[in-house]
DNA sequence: GATGCCGCAGACAACGGTGTCAACGGCAGG
DNA sequence: CCTGCCGTTGACACCGTTGTCTGCGGCATC
């Protein structure tokens, strides 16, 4: 790989730009604690929050702290700290809205503590994927990660982390194996909850579009949809359920399956938005009235659900929350080896627009 | 602001980290030293290419950094370079594909250079913005940023820039005022050959939904959308033209003051292909066949174009281009003290879909 | 043969913080 | 009055790299 060099084809280095063009210079621990009248050690202390230092002390150097507006350089405190206080982000989802919710609330989460968010894309499939990860997290000394579904399902990463001593919170739809540092949205329950909503409406036929291989929340939505309609005393033939791949591609390609079933199911639930679209363009080439031809569930609650016409019935993923609480759980650890232990549950819900309605 | 600390609550700090569960160590530069049999500063030319290293030398070295796996600490490098080796990427953009393409264009464009990417949302219409971006920048001595507009078109934040001697590259949709570290697309030429296009079509009476004030891009597009049609002799009736929001609630509105019209325009220009959707939204509604009873032509290329039904007609926007040319503009500035000067221009072109035909 | 210059390499002090450990003043206990 | 301890503080080394300046061998020059 190379490296950045500031002194390639012999070009003189950049003066140094510790000075604006004012001149200000930004202040340090030593300017702090010479006008303190106290060492830099004191100083450090202050900012570290160490409890053995005297209140009356601690009170003047905030105050000069603040006069001076000054801020501790992290990447200093990072090289003493053999540790930066940077919080990676690793995703491997090529949805926008997907990866720009869970930033989000990963940068929310983070706000004010101090961390600035590097983003990591990757690509678990690829052969140098553990080693790509692995030379991030370790040349940048990274602080933790918040790994989102579905690279939060690879048990070989999180090892490799545990390893390199690297803090870790996954992003997941279900429990996972121990060690749990884990931010979970109960997708089960969620989908029972949808399942029931349509049994309730008088649905018989209900069909089901599921996620691809590889994802765990397509097990889990599946299964908590099946269980959903299985506790109103109907089943889910298996001519009713198709393998989706989160595409609105996929979504049409299985709802043209689905739709040609006899008899035509009343009702289909998708694994998540983007199919759910697809099948609103099926079903309108087809011309079926949504919803009183065919009543569709989504899941996610994305923007586009809400504007398809008419607006989509879906699941509210609470992504941003799940980033936050995540970004909160890395930030919490501070004073610990590993991230806070535990599960952090974000309780999702069924929206009910309008694209659900009793079979004609 | 709090700050992390580490021995809140007088917990003890983690043990160091350097070495992993196997006891490996993180090489470091006093190691090639020592192995190499010279001094570390020579281990430090080589790294950073300087041509005063005897060739024989510099080839021993890059063998056994090659061999120990070292790579060097960016806190370190950063620390006595008086900067880091972070790329800000600063955004204010509620719409989530916007920002993905760009990030990962900018994400492309640092891949293999050492430089890692941090992201900034901000909101420029705060009290705080300007000082917000500032402390960010400073705090982190960001190596540079990436400015994606609108905030891109903030001369007070680039004079800030300036002042702190931060690197920036902008991208917009049209030359800016000096200094000219910018990246740009050409909307005005693009939406010169989307009106072009209509009037090629044999469409007369036509529309445009123009962008938001305070959006650079808003006169681009509009300006070279009425030149366009200028230049085939047509022209633009002030009530044939309105404002937008760039989201897909204002292209609703747009539209249905557009189509009251009588008589009714046979085209419309949307400035975005959100505003676009929305258009479709209204046209389906009042029962309008497009592109046989109206013609639409959008802008960005977003995936929801290609999934509208019909497909739509649109200018596609290389933002992930544009984030890339952004991002190399930077990475090679690094022996300099602000970014490549010059302007970096990234095609726009039409992509005729099925959205528009003759009129009928 | 002394001198100067060139090409290369090293010693040493930064950079801006933290870890370690010793030292200080004051007060209670012997 | 000495001792020991506690609550505070500081001196100094260290984190892993680069900037500066000096040193040194060899070759060309005078």
């Amino acid at each position: 790989m190379r490296r950045p060099s500031t002194t390639a084809r012999g070009a003189p280095a950049p003066k140094n730009q510790d000075r604006d063009k004012q001149g200000k210079r930004r202040s340090t621990i030593n300017d702090v604690a010479r006008l303190a009248g106290v060492s830099k050690k004191t100083v450090s202390r202050v900012i570290n929050q160490s409890p053995f230092v005297k209140e009356e002390t601690r009170q003047r150097i905030h105050e000069l702290m603040q006069e001076l507006a000054y801020e501790p350089d992290p990447q200093a405190r990072g090289l003493a700290f053999r540790r930066s206080f940077l919080i990676g982000l690793i995703y491997d989802n090529p949805n926008a809205q997907f990866v720009v919710n869970a930033q989000q609330g990963v940068l929310d989460g983070v706000r004010g503590s101090g961390f600035e968010v590097v983003v990591h894309p990757c690509n678990r499939n690829s052969k140098t994927f553990l080693a790509d990860v692995s030379a991030f997290v370790q040349r940048q000394k990274l602080f933790g990660v918040v790994i989102l579904p579905p690279v939060s399902e690879d048990n070989k990463l999180t090892a490799l982390l545990e390893e390199r001593g690297c803090r870790y919170v996954r992003i997941a739809s279900a429990p996972v194996d121990a060690p749990p540092h884990l931010v979970m949205s109960n997708d089960r329950d969620a989908c029972a909850e949808a399942a029931a909503h349509l049994a309730k409406l008088g649905h018989k036929r209900i069909a089901c579009i599921a996620g691809p291989p590889g994802f765990r929340s397509r097990k889990e939505r599946r299964e908590g949809f099946i269980e959903g309609l299985r506790a109103h005393g109907l089943d889910l033939p298996a001519g009713l359920i198709v393998d989706g791949a989160y595409t609105y591609e996929s979504g049409m390609e299985a709802a043209k399956v689905l739709l040609s079933r006899t008899p035509r199911p009343t009702a289909i639930f998708a694994s998540n938005d983007e199919m759910a679209a697809g099948v609103y363009r099926v079903a309108q080439d087809m011309g079926l009235e949504i919803p009183n031809d065919l009543s569709v569930v989504g899941f996610d609650d994305m923007p586009v659900s809400s504007r398809l016409q008419p607006p989509l019935t879906t699941v509210h993923w609470p992504l941003e929350d799940m980033g936050r609480a995540a970004a909160a759980k890395l930030v919490r650890s501070l004073g610990e080896a590993r991230a806070e232990d535990g599960v952090s549950r974000v309780p999702s819900s069924l929206v009910v627009r309008s694209s659900t309605a009793p079979p004609r």
